[in-house]
DNA sequence: TGGATATCATTCGTACACAAATGAATATTC
DNA sequence: GAATATTCATTTGTGTACGAATGATATCCA
């Protein structure tokens, strides 16, 4: 046995993809804050999309699409209802559901939030090439 | 201009860095709660790790250390106090200072707590190759 | 030395994030 | 068609995450 082998066992916090996900995570969420009209927040922005790519669905149908638990896309969705940028509906046809849909005001926001979202992609990835980026994209799907 | 300019503006929610790194941080946070002992939670998890590099440091230092907010590393400092793995006294030569160390009981768990944060780092990179992960981990430093 | 400045910790408010329990409504299956 | 199972939304509880305000203590420097 060397002498390294007795006792620390050496492990580096700042190389562990858990804590640097949540370092680039903090980075970007300030980007975010400083960047998007409204002060949505990003799960709010991302549940404003998914309404505009899909149209009405159910509060549940929502928060799957938008990687949200239950508990969590409940209240993103009563956010977003206070500020009058969706609708909520019971669905005739089940009445177990709540179906949620842009408002016109909502959906006269998306253009908006498109283009602001491209703005914090691109301040996000500054540092790096574009074929950084694009390898970036590529690694962080492959680990979702 | 060609008909595809006209209304529609593209942009994928599912190819931004944002929207990922928060997918990948889900399921990553799903495998460290899997594994990890003691039910910690990655932040409490960094803040102890952090206390095992630096030794007995201030509460507001240990936050800039593991990347905390003041106001989020006073609520990990009190859970981690509660659960009995780190001890608080106030600094003798600074009356506004709360110094912070591993309690003998969290000193114990640091080799644990290593050895289950490299079989959690390995599940998250599971569907990654070597070069990859290294490529990944290069990427993200980067971007923080 | 004494006033401006900075730092430390606490507290409050808002917003995710998810597990677990609940009750209502709908589907399934025998 | 009745028992079983599933789905939907709500609620509760715990734990980040951060901005902003506050009061106590230190430090700086004119």
């Amino acid at each position: 046995m060397s002498a390294s082998d007795t006792a620390e066992i050496t492990y580096r916090l700042d190389e562990q993809v858990g804590y640097l996900l949540r370092l680039a995570g903090q980075r970007h969420s300030g980007i975010f804050q400083s960047q998007v009209p409204g002060g949505l927040t990003p799960t709010q922005f991302s549940a404003l999309l998914r309404l505009a790519e899909h149209g009405e669905v159910s509060q549940n149908h929502l928060g799957r699409l938008a990687a949200m638990d239950i508990a969590t896309i409940k209240g993103v969705v009563d956010r977003l209802r206070d500020k009058g940028l969706i609708v909520a509906r019971s669905d005739p046809d089940d009445r177990r559901r709540s179906l949620i849909a842009l408002s016109p005001t909502g959906t006269a926001l998306i253009d908006d939030l498109k283009s602001a979202g491209r703005g914090i992609t691109e301040a996000t990835l500054a540092p790096l090439t574009d074929r950084e980026r694009a390898t970036l994209v590529t690694l962080l799907k492959k680990i979702t």
